[in-house]
DNA sequence: ACAGTATTTCTATATTTCTGGAAATATAGT
DNA sequence: ACTATATTTCCAGAAATATAGAAATACTGT
C-alpha cells in the first residue's frame, strides 16, 4: 500500500461519523446495510451520510451494490487488513534492538 | 477505547506528513528519534513538523522525552495495538452468518 | 406516464486544517 | 552573561472539510 493511500483510508476513519458508519458496517458483516438502515441507526441528515459514505467508498473501505432502489454498504474486510498490515509494517526496521512492539489482532 | 478518541488517533495518523512521521518512528524502534533527526529524515521545516508531532503526542500516538537541548520522539507501540483491536472489535457482532473477514496482524 | 421511496448532487456557510516565516523559549557550554 | 543549537509558539493566508436544506436522479410498482 502506498504511504498517500494509507492515509487517505485512515483520514476517511479518522471522522466520528464516518467511523461510526465504517463500525457500523464492520458489525454488520457480510450481508451489509442499506445506507436507509444507516441513516435511522446514526440519526444523520441524509445528505451528509451520502458524502460521509462516499468519501469511505472512494478509499475503497466501503463497498455498495444495488438492490433495487436501494443501495447495500459493505465494508471491505479485505483492505482493512491491509491497512491494518501498513501501519505496522517494518517496526523496528532501523532499529538495532530487538523488536516486540505491536501485534496485530487475528480473526478466523 | 472510546470512538471519538480512536476517530481523533485515526485523524492523526491520516495525513501524509504525520503517517511518514509515524511509520519512521515505527521503524526506528523502542531508542526513537530526536526532532531534529526527523527533519533532516522528512525535509519539512521546522514549525510544520513541530505542528504535526504536537497532533500525534496529544492523541497519545507519539511520546516524548527530553535528553539535554533535543527531545527524543518515540512511537507508542501499546496504544497502536489498541487502536488496530478497536478497529475490527466486534466483526460482525450484529450478523447472523458466520464471522471470517478481517485479521490484525501479529508481531512478538 | 405517474406516484412513491431511496439516495445523491447542488449549493452555501461555518469551521478547521495545513503550511511556514518570524519571534520566542529551552538547554548547554564557555 | 553570552553564544549556539534545538524546538516551539505566534501569526496569517490559502485551502479543505463538515453540515444540511433543496432540488435532482434512480428505481419500482401500478
Amino acid at each position: 500500500m502506498k504511504l498517500d493511500d494509507a492515509a487517505a483510508r485512515l483520514e476517511a476513519l479518522g471522522n466520528p461519523t464516518r467511523l461510526k458508519i465504517y463500525r457500523t458496517l464492520v458489525r454488520a458483516g457480510q450481508e451489509g446495510l442499506p445506507v436507509g438502515r444507516l441513516q435511522v441507526k446514526l440519526d444523520a441528515a441524509a445528505s451528509t451520510l451520502s458524502h460521509h459514505i462516499k468519501t469511505l467508498v472512494i478509499v475503497g473501505l466501503v463497498t455498495q451494490t444495488r438492490d433495487g432502489t436501494t443501495l447495500v454498504c459493505r465494508a471491505n474486510y479485505g483492505l482493512m487488513r491491509e491497512l491494518l498490515d501498513y501501519m505496522v509494517e517494518e517496526c523496528c526496521a532501523d532499529s538495532e534492538g530487538s523488536c516486540a512492539p505491536v501485534a496485530v489482532p487475528r480473526v478466523a
